[in-house]
DNA sequence: CGCCTACTTGACTTACTTCAAAAACAGTGG
DNA sequence: CCACTGTTTTTGAAGTAAGTCAAGTAGGCG
């Protein structure tokens, strides 16, 4: 299947420039395609995995598991995403992997991936750019939780997932699949689901923004930004035209 | 001055086995010593660095700056690390860098490590390593600063520096320089700086550990460490023996 | 000594959590 | 197609932890 090495290219090539010998290199991968039901775990804390996952379709999640039980999830992914690459250095997990919705996701061994490396730098260089792209997110995600406001801190997440979604060109119109539930809301930015369903109806309240039936509805993005207090520059992605009004 | 250089090979060897080759390439390096007084900020969001800094000496921050004027702490830094490691590959700083306390830190050209890298690869990834060991640690503090009580988070800040602090061999008996101010916690924390004087008059009382004169003093290893819920994996570094009781 | 900054403490307020129950919805099997 | 079950979402009411505000103390420095 090359759409699978596909989504990679396109990922890559969101911020590093890729040579065609460096594409040559990733079309000869090896992908194990494996799909996901809502959920599912596929990697989980403390596993020591001798493959890279790349999200094909769907959303996938990073999570804390806490001593008291209680769930953090820590980031999401897109098409086109290696959520786990921070696995080809660091031997064992300190977080785990799921699917949000139905997700499928290709398997590359690390050992294929070391050997394009030596071939081809650039595509090392491309895949640490991509883990230093992930550690800016984590540090607005930091931010985003410590010193937003409830209702900012979701309309940023919203901005973050939509802005990143239309890299990963998931959006058609002004929609994109967006597979959560209130209480993994809740597990993300820090709030009771309670106070995230009272937040997300301020939101839509807003006129800015809808979330129904798993999709992101953006109804007037600069709005959105503004109450997110969203600025894309974190993203570290080639200048895209903001999504319209 | 040969002890900056040693720093590094240190820090890096923490994590990845180094060949003499590399510690030559290393000790090659041109480093540039500047001194920096308390909270003098060295890098700034929006910068474009063209140097890598390391830690000689002394405490170093990151930090985001909201559009509400708040400051949020990202990250706190020791003798031995590279702060800025991903501005190797990512143009646009998207956060700030201070001395905390007094701190010396040395300036790497890019250009110099990029030959490095070149011809030691294995270089290369022990640097990668350390921008992968740091997403870890922003994981956590994502997680420290969503899910967990006050107290808890609190005491977890302290364990993690105190950890990291015995690694890099600035723990001498049961304490280590600490130059952080209340509000500065706060701004870690997400809390205000009421809660923090607080919370830290509970972590005094508990008797697990004090601070005091810019010192971090562990008087029950274990008591704090339950008190933070911490576990040091995220850390990924090579295993040491537990700080005392 | 006096000024400035950092820390401490208290009283008040409020935003968020917790608890609880109802309503909407999705899936299953008759 | 509809009843039955379980899950997710919605809403309300009450309690509380943490924020805000304000004042006072202590420490560091010219």
């Amino acid at each position: 299947m090359e759409k699978a090495h596909d989504v990679l290219i396109r990922n890559l090539g969101e911020h590093t420039g890729l040579a065609e010998e460096d594409m040559g290199e990733i079309r000869a991968l090896t992908f194990m395609l494996r799909d996901f039901a809502p959920n599912e775990d596929f990697i989980r804390q403390g596993d020591e995995p001798e493959h890279s996952a790349l999200v094909v379709s769907g959303m996938v999640a990073r999570y804390h598991l806490l001593g008291s039980g209680r769930r953090q999830y820590l980031a999401f992914h897109l098409t086109g995403d290696l959520p786990d690459a921070q696995g080809l250095f660091i031997d064992q997990m300190d977080h785990g992997l799921s699917a949000l919705g139905p997700a499928s996701v290709a398997f590359i061994p690390h050992r294929e991936l070391f050997i394009a490396f030596r071939r081809r730098p650039t595509f090392a260089l491309a895949v640490w750019r991509e883990t230093l792209r992930d550690a800016a997110i984590f540090r607005e995600a930091i931010t985003n939780n410590s010193a937003r406001p409830m209702q900012t801190r979701m309309a940023h997440l919203f901005c973050e997932l939509f802005y990143r979604a239309r890299a990963a060109q998931l959006v058609r119109g002004n929609r994109c699949r967006m597979p959560i539930s209130l209480t993994q809301l809740g597990e993300t930015l820090g709030m009771a689901i309670a106070t995230v369903n009272r937040t997300l109806a301020d939101l839509r309240r807003s006129g800015a923004m809808d979330l129904r039936d798993g999709e992101l509805v953006v109804l007037k993005w600069r709005e959105l930004q503004r109450l997110g207090d969203f600025s894309p520059t974190y993203l570290h992605l080639k200048r895209q035209s903001p999504p319209h009004a």
